[in-house]
RNA sequence: GCGCCCGUAGCUCAACUGGAUAGAGCAACGGCCUUCUAAGCCGUAGGUCGGGGGUUCGAGUCCCUCCGGGCGCGCCA
């Protein structure tokens, strides 16, 4: 198989170097495939490396490798060209051998044992629950599935999980918020503030805590209020205005507390199971599935953020000012040290997260990847330095950057934030592109670039998106195996030597690259790699359909076409699926 | 102000990690359905890779510097 090529080709080329240039003969072999077919199946660069070394001209030494190359069948034609290039053509029957291999292997063929079976924990979404997810959120969601199931199928022991927020003020604000609907549904009058959760999703929690429990949570209008600040009139925006709605809010969330005594925690907890319970059916429906969602709660309730804090004093990395315990990151590169433990005692959650890093690493993980969003990225060299700080293998853990998705509609930015309750969900998002749809599009970028998410395009236009072009492909090749209508067991015996058409040579070079792409995209954490790849191999798989017809007299060639369009087949649905896309059989 | 990310065709994005003449898809223009699915194919047009300098056999890719955009700089999460 192509493999098996690749590293025929490096062997002899090694031989090559042995010979000619014997002190170099440890440099790397490097063997690309040309992006234009004038330039062969393989080509090298290594007579352009050796060049500085040599003090030659890298032509002058591509003519003594070739000179020193072995003879093989494999190879038709080695030539210099350009810089110093030299470009192998392979022996027809060398690159067609792929589709045999593609049938035999099939789901498996491209699977890599490369990840070594080490275990590795990618986290993701881990959006606060407090709201809908929406669409940058999606993102995120899509890359990290993407994501996982590659390195699983490139030999890694994956982990998927999700860090639920559900401790600390973000979640007593939901909880307030849903309390105070439910008030005004029961007539008491306490202005909602705006700076609460807005959402309708906060009515609907309200009516269900109503109708599960009737009036039981009720309490006075003056009761709630009693020693709030009162809020700013409602136009100002500046500081002082900003933070007496902040204290507002907080005193708000105390009183309640107080007056509801041990049922706040069920108004609390109910909020958070209804959201996270939302969110996990929207990410299953997304196809987005996780191993562990880790409470960041169950933290504090085993003492690990304590027991942290405890570690990294012990080892002398805290000091107290103004009350609060900070941790010296700027030992660790960071721009200012940070406070882990507040004057009022309670930890940030950067102590939580701490502790959860901690965690990650006393579960073993021998790689663990956090997909964050872009706006978090000053947040990781004090993660790394706490970890460096508890003397583990900062190395170990890659943060991975999702830049947000920007999103147009009418050509004007749409608005994304949770807290006004303005935003476009994941949800409206699927309903009006379809999942398949969804998933590829994030697919098709590149995770750590900036994204421009043109909603009307995306809804308008679902024909032209790229994914129906992949499916298309798939579904053709459905449609004329139905035709067909032999065994496809018996499409190992094709004569593979019936396929000489130029395109026929070029999609085998390209399945025969399916192993390689993989590889490459598992090491560089870039799933957009297969959505690139498929689509190339669609766009083969056509052109080859509309100049030849497989289904021929001649059986021979027939068989042979057949098994071609079978191993495109079998490649689409194996790069699709990881991408979390279906195949459907005819459209 | 300081730090990180980014700038590639009219638009949205690639470019095998420093390699050959920078590639696709939309949009535009011209062709192809009595034969396996036209959600397709074939062709044309479209570029000083933001500007300038540097490093070397060779730069969209690395270094410097401007210009322009995004994000971050809480005892929030």
């Amino acid at each position: 198989m192509a493999q098996d090529v690749k590293s025929q080709l490096t062997a002899l080329l090694q031989q090559a170097l042995a010979s000619v240039a014997p002190a170099a003969a440890d440099t790397p072999i490097l063997l690309e495939r040309p992006r234009d077919a004038s330039h062969g199946d393989f080509a090298t660069n290594l007579a352009m490396q050796l060049a500085r070394a040599l003090k030659k001209n890298p032509r002058d030494i591509a003519q003594q490798l070739l000179a020193e190359l072995p003879v093989s069948p494999l190879v038709t034609k080695a030539e210099m060209a350009g810089a110093g290039f030299i470009n192998f053509t392979l022996d027809p029957a060398a690159k067609t051998a792929v589709v045999k291999a593609v049938l035999e292997a099939g789901e498996n063929f491209g699977r890599s044992t490369a990840g070594g079976k080490q275990k590795v924990q990618v986290e993701f979404v881990s959006a606060n629950p407090t709201g809908p997810l929406h669409v940058g959120h999606g993102r995120g969601a899509a890359y990290g599935a993407s994501l996982s199931s590659l390195l699983s199928y490139a030999g890694w022991d994956v982990t998927r999980e999700y860090y639920v927020n559900d401790a600390g003020r973000q979640m007593d604000i939901l909880a307030v918020s849903t309390w105070l609907r439910y008030l005004e549904l029961n007539g008491v009058a306490v202005p909602f503030p705006p700076n609460g959760y807005q959402g309708d999703y906060v009515r609907a929690m309200a009516n269900q805590v109503m109708d599960a429990h009737g009036v039981k949570y009720v309490r006075p209008a003056e009761a709630v209020l009693v020693g709030t600040p009162g809020l700013p009139e409602a136009g100002r925006s500046d500081d002082e205005a900003k933070s007496q709605r902040e204290l507002h809010l907080d005193a708000l969330i105390q009183n309640a507390k107080d007056l509801l005594g041990p049922d706040w925690a069920y108004v609390h907890q109910h909020a958070l199971s209804e959201q996270l319970a939302d969110c996990r059916d929207d990410l299953e429906e997304f196809g987005v599935h996780f191993d562990l969602w880790f409470s960041e709660k169950s933290l504090y309730d085993t003492g690990l953020v304590a027991r942290c804090v405890d570690l990294l004093e012990k080892q002398g990395h805290l000091y107290v000012q103004d009350g609060a315990k900070w941790f010296k990151s700027t030992d660790f590169g960071d721009e200012k040290d940070r406070v882990v433990q507040r004057e009022n005692g309670l930890y940030t959650y950067f102590a939580s997260d701490i502790a959860y890093h901690l965690n990650k690493y006393e579960r073993g993980f021998d790689k663990v990847i956090n997909i964050w969003g872009a706006d978090h990225h000053g947040y990781i060299p004090r993660v790394k330095g706490a970890i460096q700080a508890l003397d583990l293998d900062a190395d170990k853990l890659h943060v991975a950057l999702v830049q947000f998705a920007v999103l147009y509609r009418n050509g004007q930015k749409a608005s994304m934030s949770t807290r006004s309750g303005e935003f476009v969900t994941l949800r409206e998002l699927r309903g009006e592109v379809g999942n398949d749809a969804c998933r590829f599009f994030y697919a098709l970028r590149k995770s750590d670039q900036h994204l421009d998410f043109d909603l009307d395009l995306a809804k308008s236009q679902t024909n032209e998106n790229p994914v129906y072009y992949i499916q298309y492909a798939h579904a053709r090749i459905c449609s004329v195996l139905n035709q067909w209508g032999g065994k496809e067991a018996d499409l190992l015996q094709a004569d593979l030597g019936c396929l000489s058409a130029e395109r026929e040579l070029a999609i085998a070079n390209l399945l025969a690259e399916f192993p390689d792409m993989i590889e490459a995209a598992a090491k560089d954490l870039a799933p957009h790699q297969i959505a690139f790849y498929l689509k190339n191999l669609a766009g083969e798989f056509h052109g080859w359909y509309n100049a030849e017809r497989m289904l021929v007299d001649d059986a021979a060639l027939k068989g042979a076409r057949v098994a071609l369009a079978a191993a495109v087949r079998q490649v689409i649905r194996t790069g699709m699926s990881i991408l979390g896309v279906s195949c459907p059989e005819s459209m």
